[in-house]
DNA sequence: CATGAATGAGACTTCATTCAT
DNA sequence: TATGAATGAAGTCTCATTCAT
């Protein structure tokens, strides 16, 4: 399939650094085939991204949705991402490498939809602020920032390390991260809560 | 002058997208010129990146090596990258976006310089869990991504706005990163500390 | 009809600027099934020119054998030219702009047919030198080839101008043209002669 | 030069079906410059067009500029096109085969141009009408078809020859041609007036 | 130092044609 | 008949780099 095996060549060779026929190679087809389904190279990026893009667009949503505690809604967005770079750690790596942070090219292309992203996570803070679950002093959408920010730069330094994440250190991830946002760094800051194990995620 | 044409036209264009021929016409003299000075166009983002990173690395010292609580050396370096971002904000750009996330190509021949700055900074946060001052049970290495993921999340943001940044915003965020970095977004969380104007910082 | 939307997409794109999908989506069918009923893009072109053209030159070699003055004759030939492209102009367009003047590619190909046409109305004219009614002193080819030159000059022109021509107009121009071919354009050349309206063209 | 080299490669092959590297062979220098010269293969085929189309619309204005009869003008502006093709076939070759006649690609694009050129053809013929020189019944565009199309009818059978054009013969077709379009066929037509040799022609 | 003509590998993309269904 | 997935040769164009001047 091709979109699998741009993926792979994506993750392995970058966007800007692969051909259209390293892609059809790792399908075992010819390049005009990539043709046949896609008018350029830039539309298969395009399609790996908005597809599931919008899949974890629904997961904040639905995160947001829930009731449950403020801590409990950001963890489910971080295990979904998580997650789904344990699935499909090389798709992971496309979207967080060559979309959400190339500024020039598809990142700008996509600017909508990533800020989408910063929106949801920004609104869970707001409601929690509005209970007073959270601190009010935060800008909402600055601490939107510091989630997100710290989700891909854990995902950036695995990309970077190019080994397999093993489960429980994802789950120790998970933990550590809301942990980290909500409690911050100081001992006198709240002590971890006990989390409940995410059920779904990017790419099930 | 051929760096700071360089730095322009990689900030407005980015590095796969621009040619030699636009940083000689930036830099108004004869692309054959850009040859004399840099072996290769690749070779020219990797003397901006590494000029400037070590600055970087020496500002992580520094704030290390300073008799400051933990909060004061976080706040330094993140003073430290901010002040650089206002006052090159091209510049900054183009290390995020071209080396730091470049994950397949600048990145990761720049790996080993950017793993040092993730280094300096979990020593800040080790040698303040070993004080007490910060709560031992969080990584050091992740505490460090936290903070570090952060101020490029922030900077991305910046960068995919386009839009000039105020000293006043500057000096809000460096207030906010760090307390979101400590105190946490909870209500239990500790309050925000006064912070001490930063002195120096990338591109002095 | 597969052959009548390759008429209509040669003259709306022409041939070099079109594809065989092009001709399929026309005609409503899959581009595969073009090549059941033709064996290259090429032989759709070629069946198209020769299919029309053999009713030319019968056309030419019908009025060559009437017994009728040669004015009557080489309007008949005009006559029967521009009611063709009166009644098909998208066929006369890629027979004149694609094949006729297509001196590299189908123009060569069809060279033989093409100069049979030639030939048809110089026998007309030479009929009519010996006759006495054409002065001698004319090239016979020459003369036909100005005969020639001026009807596709004038169907080029319609071509170029893209908008449907009247029928008026097209008799006007039957009358002008054998007027212009066998009275010139001088003050004491002979007064054109009433004419007899046209029974057949190309695409009855 | 790669003009030439372009006018000799069009020449022979076409301009559809020969390659960009086909013109830097015959021009004996790497593909790469010719891109350094002209932005595409068309703008050199633009270019050619251009350059030398303007220089016979000058002939046509200065044959109309002239004092002389009627006669003469339009024998100045045979003879201008007629020496061109005997100067550089290929150039003319190309001129009418891939501009002149190409309705939907380079035709269209310079149909302004083209048009000047019939344009100032008619003037030459309404300002003999108005002078009483050529019989006002005949419409003068129409008249600048007729001649027009004479000469590039003759041109296109040559180019069709493919074979020399023997000074000779060039000088006969510009008695025939403006004997044609001036007196017609019919033997009651005026006689053949003695002309004068032209002096410039489109490739001096 | 400085120029820009010249090179040519290499990338994307097109599209006529084939063929299994 | 009819479809459209699949092929791959071929073509245009880009641009980093070299080098004579």
């Amino acid at each position: 399939m091709i979109l699998g095996a741009a993926v792979r060549v994506f993750a392995r060779q970058g966007f800007h650094t692969c051909r259209v026929s390293d892609i059809a190679d790792e399908a075992g087809v010819a390049y005009g085939l990539v043709y046949h389904y896609f008018p350029s190279k830039e539309a298969i990026l395009d399609t790996l991204f908005l597809e599931r893009w919008d899949v974890m667009l629904t997961a904040i949503a639905d995160a947001d949705a829930a009731s449950a505690p403020p801590r409990e809604k950001l963890r489910a967005v971080a295990s979904f991402i998580l997650d789904s770079y344990r699935h499909d750690p090389e798709l992971m790596k496309v979207i967080i490498v060559e979309v959400t942070r190339a500024a020039n090219t598809f990142g700008r292309t996509h600017l909508g939809k990533i800020r989408e992203a910063y929106g949801g996570i920004a609104r869970i803070v707001k409601r929690a602020q509005e209970d007073g679950q959270f601190r009010g002093d935060v800008d909402a959408s600055f601490a939107a920032q510091a989630f997100y920010g710290l989700v891909e730069q854990v995902l950036t330094t695995w990309i970077f390390e190019d080994a397999p994440v093993s489960p429980t250190e994802i789950e120790r991830v998970k933990a550590e991260v809301v942990q980290m946002i909500c409690g911050g760094l100081e001992a006198s800051a709240s002590a971890p809560a006990p989390s409940t194990p995410a059920t779904s995620h990017l790419l099930e």
